[in-house]
DNA sequence: TAACTGTACTATGTTTCTTAATACAGTTAA
DNA sequence: TTAACTGTATTAAGAAACATAGTACAGTTA
């Protein structure tokens, strides 16, 4: 189910953190679906499990997802993610990758094109 | 001329090699335009002049400036610029922030206008 | 020559990330 | 009730990345 790049100078847990907002927004972990606990993801990547609980709280404090103790950690409500602040901050990201991607030669098609792409996701 | 972000948790250089590709894709800073030596920037800065040759060092990689010692960095020509595999990851980095972007009820037409805004620029 | 430029190097300190080892509390099924 | 799961918290240690400080050398320019 998941896989680390060693590439990526990124550390783990904020791989982890990308990964399962990913996870999230193409569908794939649905509403109040399980994730893997702590540990089994621990074991399964070969990583400390603390590095997994630093990412899983990360998800809970930006509203992805909650957890239980004894039970499990799962999917939140899109209803709970505080997207006030977040749509703003992604406006002002998108727009710098498309200036830079104008800059290096991609047309406003090849643009309209990867929306198309998104949004059949 | 520039402000670093204390808030922004990445490091400074990074931050730096970030605010200097923003310049140039904004066509603020034109090519063969002379950035700010090591040192003045560290010391407009009040940071150490490492930091600085760390960031210029990254973005000649990139192929964003050239340096010639004694004389100063420059903006390089659009040409020398490796965007074969800097594009196809703009790609997969826009798509991601795209998925998002709907996921958190954006629609196609916001992304649109942020494509207009970005070439207006 | 003096004052700039980039560049290189070593040493040091700080911060962040990750691991390790426990421990405790709540849930669930045998 | 017990065993085996869940999340959570804590402390300690090590490793890696980042930033600073100080010094030095080479090239350019007025």
């Amino acid at each position: 189910m998941f896989e680390l790049d060693l590439r990526d100078r990124r550390p783990i847990y904020e791989q982890l953190v990308d990964k399962f907002k990913q996870l999230i927004f193409s569908d794939i972990l649905k509403q109040d679906e399980q994730l893997p606990s702590v540990r089994s993801l621990a074991q399964e990547l070969s990583i400390n499990p603390n590095t997994i609980q630093k990412a899983y709280r990360e998800l809970e404090t930006q509203g992805y997802i909650y957890s239980v103790k004894g039970k499990g950690s799962f999917v939140n409500q899109l209803a709970e993610i505080d997207n006030r602040s977040e749509l703003e901050e992604l406006s002002k990201q998108l727009q710098k990758l498309m200036r830079e991607a104008l800059f290096l030669g991609m047309t406003k098609e090849d643009l309209y094109q990867l929306i198309e792409e998104s949004q059949s996701l």
